[in-house]
DNA sequence: GGTGGATTGAACTCTATAGTTCAGTTTGAT
DNA sequence: ATCAAACTGAACTATAGAGTTCAATCCACC
């Protein structure tokens, strides 16, 4: 429920659906059998049985698998910019406490990272890049680059504020998500596994750590005593 | 051995035409159509094709596709390991100019990271893994933790010969690599693209610059005057 | 209570491909 | 030269799934 709507045009047909949403309900459940099963393996059958629906009603939206697909992706990749958006946009201006925010920042964009709308998206883009090479623009330009972005904004107050010392937001915003982010591949299985929240929140802790090591001032203190030398161990992402 | 020898009269195949290795060039030529095409699309009669080998070799060899699957995966995460572990092996123990000596790593290291090799075995790790869970395990044992081990191992010895200040080179180690490389999937489009080499460049530059402010000692000079404040904007990893 | 567009289920066509079989050929070794 | 094992080509079985068709049905709205 909610905002029904018929999402903005996939292909020319836009027209009144006279019926309650089972666009919507296709398009879930797509999302779901695609995760699972891959773009290949996934069945048109599956995905109507999964949604509730007759295999005509999904053509009579959609058209063609690989069409439905693309809706799919584009809708994912909506969501999860979203989510991850909504949590940099809670960054407080002038924060207390600048290691303690960002640690926060950082524990909730591994959540958001973390999460199936996310990690399946990264899944299906890696699975599916040869056979649709587009998705990749379309979904970085509609998630990633505005993702840095935002992150860079605050950066950079902060640095005009004196708070930190870096010449490149940008830079610095594409290096504190590789410090929080990098490691949550190998630690959540590619996201097929539940990721121990003691290991990323070391994870975090520690790329919070460095970051201001680097970029941090004397405000910004010098990381309370080394508050966990050897905690989890943890690997490269594959 | 060598010999191309006359076959009688089959026209135009792909590999060797040896008796002698059948299988290699099976497994070779395998892991072009798994990584093109992905796992499902993949047809065995494709990979024949390409290894110019007849259809019912391939099931003695191998058995099922799915066997065959998985030793074409070791195979290549065994000759992309190889490859890294080769390049960190170079690293010096006494490095004269440390800076230089981690751009070097980083940029080597990245050039192993954006191999085809080594992106298509991520490619389809993420691709297949519902299907394959096992398969992440194997992968990752025998080749991202041994590679960051064998990055901490060099770190832990710059620190205690006093050139770093670090205390978790593990950690350390895992840092290094994300910042060198977490920016790679972006510029290289998962792999699939060439990444211009300035862009990458500027990226290790900057990941190793903002390592040595994090772990750096006063030997290791205040990066000689901010070398490139603003060269190439990059993007979120997907 | 009638009308039209959306929906349904089921059957159908077509194509792709995993895996097998087999008779004949090549190969390296004896 | 001979032999056994590996290899080949081609035909074959069986299955699975994309996309279509159509008569019957449901629902919102007039």
């Amino acid at each position: 429920m909610g905002g029904v709507d018929g999402d903005a045009g996939s292909g020319g047909e836009a027209y009144s659906r006279g019926r309650i949403d089972k666009r919507q309900a296709i398009v879930r459940a797509a999302f779901d059998v695609f995760a699972r099963d891959g773009y290949a393996q996934a069945s048109v059958d599956a995905i109507a049985a999964a949604a509730g629906v007759a295999k005509p009603t999904i053509y009579n939206h959609f058209g063609a698998k690989e069409n439905l697909f693309r809706v799919v992706m584009a809708d994912v990749g909506r969501r999860a910019t979203a989510a991850t958006l909504e949590v940099l946009g809670a960054f407080p201006a002038e924060p207390d406490d600048l290691r303690a925010e960002l640690t926060q920042l950082g524990r909730r964009l591994t959540t958001c990272f973390a999460d199936p709308v996310s990690t399946s998206l990264r899944r299906l883009l890696h699975a599916e890049i040869v056979r649709f090479p587009d998705l990749l623009d379309e979904v970085r330009a509609g998630a990633a680059t505005p993702v840095i972005d935002a992150l860079a904004g605050p950066l950079a107050r902060l640095a005009t504020a004196g708070h930190l010392q870096l010449s490149d937001p940008i830079r610095a915003s594409n290096q504190f998500i590789a410090l929080i982010g990098d490691e949550l591949p190998a630690l959540t299985a590619l996201g097929t596994r539940p990721a121990p929240p003691e290991q990323i929140d070391a994870v975090v802790t520690a790329g919070v750590d460095t970051f201001l090591r680097a970029f941090g001032t004397a405000d910004n203190s010098p990381a309370l005593g080394d508050p966990d030398p050897h905690a989890a161990t943890t690997s490269h992402p594959t």
